[in-house]
DNA sequence: GAGCACTGC
């Protein structure tokens, strides 16, 4: 029995006294305690089912209150509700379970609840966790779960997400947190002692954070024999996840499936290709808002660009059609949806559709544009009619040029189901297709890239490797990224120091590992204390680590650019960033000033708590936070520091048109618009690499070329390709060991007495 | 002389 059911073995003492005592007790089945006769892992549904209409709260002993019967009997109808015995029947069984449920399944609220009845967590120290990929929905339903369960947040069940832990140690037995957030936890504790049952919940979004934890769990789940595993996914996709956890290699994980509870929706696709999508979007848009039953439209475009064109045409010919035929026609408003809008102005979403212009006259009509974000974070209720011309910006990662950038791209099956079904939430609807079925069926990947193969891993390898994985070639992935991608990855952090040339953490990569940050960044922060300008790189990190804090209106571009001429620091936009963040902070942290300065106040408040975070993790390393205090040798220690964490991202000027050449790969790139330096220098190190109309480097500073040579193992110039670049450090090597030389002949001089020394200096 | 798909630590 030990075997079947290992986590008896681990039984905690006081999960017997209650055992005990509830054996001793005589009386009827409704005085007794609620969990009377529960064994942890051997709890059947009709147990459960008891225990949930007792009278007694099991986890707080207190009465249920009225609030509490009432969501039990809306928890009845979810369809998850009818398959508890099954539910059971699996998980008591097996370590790895995979589950299916589609929307509506009540899944995301009702297994963990299932599970902690079963694990009986609280009686043993434990916790069940359940993780999402977005923080707001880990805090919602968490919330939603409190309620269920009659207990306070942040008590019994709670959530952790950054920034904000709400959860008592000790108490707190059932956790929502992102993934992310395991996945720190597993960097310090890889056997993540903490948890009797991990579920991972949307496995079918196919996070980064979310793949590395499906390995971390896979090798976990073998030395930790008590500790039980959920893979909870929406799509059809669980075979594959019923493959990867198979015992022993050929059995599947088992699979418990669950309906959703959705809405049919009626698929239209075009007869030939689209060559506009953007055209025919309008068109269709229009076309339903004509001939179409009442119900609001939802249409996906790609970029803030596309929506907010699409939401002005749309606005004039529909303008046009309500003058010409009022009599037919409503009115039609169109709300854009996209995450860099203010989130007041995202709410606007959820505004009624506006009121017909005659008391008899046709309903009005709401058209939210949206990009991908209505695809999975945010729904929206009362949508009837879904457009999808079948494109997204996706990230793509070039691991040969080291660069991520966003590409449009058509979108997988599985996204275009998920975009369709957005059209079903409330009553039946219908998605119009602006490609053809033929393309659909033959064309369309079945499901999107994971995004472990679409970016730069340098952040991940370092936490794998802190988690003790050893070999990141051979790590068990669910989809195992290019060997080059984890070669650039492995090459970065060997050059920055944090491993070895064994591939082994060092003591710097160590607490590198613990800061929220890309490792070029953590880098410098470690470092700045050496160059005495440690407060300031820290402004700098979280500064580069939140979205862009200028704001840029379209109708006042002027006012905006001439706000941020008088913000910036010539010598480098890192040292202006450090400007904006220390004026924000002379000014009190005021919104008008952000706004009267074309600055994101959010933006501004995010860096602001980024720091505070990272100045915690500096303290507990013992990171010193020192400054100098004359301004001109701070903005120098500050471009010198940055160059410990850089000295890989470094453009020289070639020519006079302005164009400069990356290092070592040769990239010809210019400098962006946005950039502050009033003249080109020779070289500069620049924070990102971006590729739109042209390859672009964004956020530059001026740097003198001995600064990056300090870095020896990198420019092991020798070993090098031949290239103007490299000649020209060449150059500037020579230069500076002429330098050294010269020193030293002075230095020769003055100890032979005599004051040459003096008037060599005035000679030059 | 241009942009920020979306998350997360």
């Amino acid at each position: 029995m030990t075997k079947e059911n290992p986590y008896l073995a681990h039984r905690h003492p006081t999960e017997r006294a209650i055992l005990s005592a509830s054996t001793l007790n005589s009386a009827s089945a409704s005085s007794r305690e609620p969990l009377y006769g529960f064994v942890p892992r051997m709890v059947n549904a009709e147990q459960v089912r008891q225990a949930l209409e007792h009278d007694l709260n099991p986890f707080t002993k207190q009465p249920h209150t009225a609030q509490y019967k009432k969501i039990l009997e809306a928890r009845k109808k979810l369809p998850v509700f009818a398959q508890m015995t099954e539910f059971y029947k699996i998980f008591n069984k097996h370590q790895i379970i995979v589950m299916v449920g589609e929307t509506g399944s009540g899944k995301t609220t009702q297994i963990p609840q299932f599970v902690a009845y079963s694990d009986l967590p609280h009686t043993k120290n434990k916790l069940v966790a359940c993780t999402q990929p977005r923080r707001v929905a880990a805090m919602s339903v968490a919330k939603r779960v409190a309620d269920e369960m009659d207990v306070q947040l942040g008590r019994q069940v709670g959530y952790s997400i950054r920034f904000e832990d709400m959860t008592e140690p000790g108490t707190t037995f059932l956790k929502y947190m992102t993934d992310g957030m395991l996945l720190r936890e597993a960097m310090n504790d890889p056997d993540l002692n903490r948890y009797s049952t991990i579920i991972l919940d949307e496995a079918h979004e196919r996070t980064l954070a979310t793949d590395i934890l499906m390995g971390i769990l896979k090798g976990l789940a073998q030395r930790r024999t008590d500790l039980k595993i959920i893979i909870m996914s929406a799509t059809l996709d669980a075979l594959k996840f019923q493959k990867y956890f198979a015992v022993s290699g050929d059995t599947p994980a088992p699979l418990f499936k669950v309906p959703g509870r959705t809405h049919p929706v009626e698929v239209f696709y075009t007869q030939e290709p689209e060559p506009d999508y953007v055209e025919a979007a309008i068109r269709t848009v229009l076309m339903i808002h004509r001939a179409e039953d009442p119900g609001d439209i939802l249409l996906f475009l790609t970029g803030e660009e596309e929506i907010e064109d699409a939401c002005r045409k749309i606005k004039l010919e529909a303008d046009d059609l309500l003058n010409s035929d009022p009599e037919s026609v409503g009115p039609l408003i169109c709300i854009p949806l996209y995450s860099s809008l203010p989130p007041q102005q995202q709410q606007r979403i959820f505004d009624p559709p506006p009121k017909s212009s005659s008391p008899d006259g046709p309903p009005g009509r709401k058209v939210v544009i949206s990009t991908n974000i209505a695809e999975t974070s945010l729904t929206i209720d009362g949508i009837v009619y879904v457009v999808d011309p079948g494109f997204s910006k996706q990230k793509v990662y070039n691991p040969r040029i080291r660069v991520e950038s966003l590409l449009v791209s058509p979108i997988s099956k599985a996204s275009a189901q998920q975009r369709a079904g957005r059209a079903g939430r409330t009553k039946p609807g219908k998605c119009f297709r602006l490609y053809t079925e033929k393309d659909f069926m033959s064309e369309l990947e079945e499901q999107t890239h994971p995004e472990i193969l679409r970016s730069n891993l340098a952040n991940t390898v370092l936490e794998l490797v802190k988690a003790g994985i050893k070999d990141l070639v051979k790590f068990d992935y669910v989809d195992a990224p290019a060997p080059e991608t984890l070669m650039r990855a492995l090459e970065l952090l060997n050059y920055l120091a944090a491993l070895d040339d064994g591939g082994n953490l060092t003591a710097l990569g160590s607490i590198m590992a613990e800061f929220p940050l890309d490792p070029q960044l953590s880098k410098i922060l470690i470092a700045s204390p050496e160059f005495k300008c440690s407060n300031e790189i820290l402004t700098i990190t979280a500064m580069l680590s939140v979205p862009n804090v200028w704001l840029r209106p379209n109708n006042q571009r002027k006012e905006a650019d001439a706000a941020k001429a008088l913000l910036t620091v010539p010598d480098g936009d890192h040292l202006t960033l450090l400007n904006v963040y220390n004026s924000y902070k002379d000014n009190q942290y005021d919104k008008n000033w952000t706004w009267n300065n074309y600055l994101s106040a959010r933006a501004l408040m995010q860096a602001d708590n980024v720091r505070e975070q990272l100045k915690r993790t500096m303290e507990r390393f013992e990171v010193e936070l020192i400054s100098v205090q004359d301004q001109k040798k701070m903005f120098l220690s500050i471009r010198k520091a940055l160059c410990c964490g850089f000295f890989m991202q470094v453009a020289h000027k070639e020519g006079e048109k302005g164009n400069y050449m990356t290092l070592k790969d040769n990239q010809v790139v210019a400098l962006h618009p946005s950039c502050g330096l009033d003249t080109q220098p020779e070289w500069v190190i620049f924070n990102e690499f971006v590729l739109t109309t042209r390859p672009y480097i964004r956020t530059v500073t001026d740097v003198q070329p001995d600064w990056l040579l300090e870095n020896v193992q990198f420019f092991d110039l020798q070993n090098w390709p031949d290239s103007e670049t490299k000649r020209a450090l060449e150059r500037s090597r020579k230069k500076q060991s002429g330098k050294f030389a010269s020193r030293f002949e002075q230095a020769d001089v003055s100890k032979q007495g005599g004051g040459s020394s003096k008037k060599r200096r005035k000679q030059g």
